[in-house]
DNA sequence: CTTCTGACA
DNA sequence: TGTCAGCA
């Protein structure tokens, strides 16, 4: 399939498509014409690669990782890279570092905001 | 009509 | 990231 189906089908533009391949995340083939083809299960890695970018973890990060990453996006199957599930666990552990130190912020700003309304006019 | 690359009011 | 240009 072509870019524009590849991007129907999976609601990623065909700008992004584009990008995810100059960062390396994702292969094409080209026809004669020099447009990209791309298989059947493209629409499959373009879906893990928005579920890895959720997760807000970098574009090297990844292209590595793509490579263990199977199946349906939904429910991702995760087949050896031994080495990175130390490395995503302990980017778990700063994102809960980070949901409490916001979760800080959260609680000083409603202490604020509850002397607001009973301050002065 | 569709894609490609490069560039930015 | 969108979008426009100028090609093929």
């Amino acid at each position: 399939m072509l870019i524009g189906e590849l991007s129907s089908r999976t609601g990623v533009s065909r700008r992004m498509i584009r990008y995810y391949e100059q960062q390396g995340l994702l292969e094409s083939a080209r026809g004669t014409n020099g447009y990209r083809q791309y298989d059947d299960q493209a629409p499959a890695v373009v879906g893990h690669i928005k579920n890895l970018l959720a997760a807000g973890l970098p574009t090297a990060t990844i292209a590595g990782l793509l490579q263990c990453v199977h199946g349906d996006p939904a429910r991702p199957v995760l087949s050896g890279c031994p080495g990175m599930v130390d490395g995503l666990q302990a980017e778990r552990a700063r994102v809960a570092a980070e949901i409490s130190r916001l979760n800080t912020s959260q609680e000083v700003l409603d202490i604020l905001l509850e002397a607001a309304v009973h301050g002065p006019r």
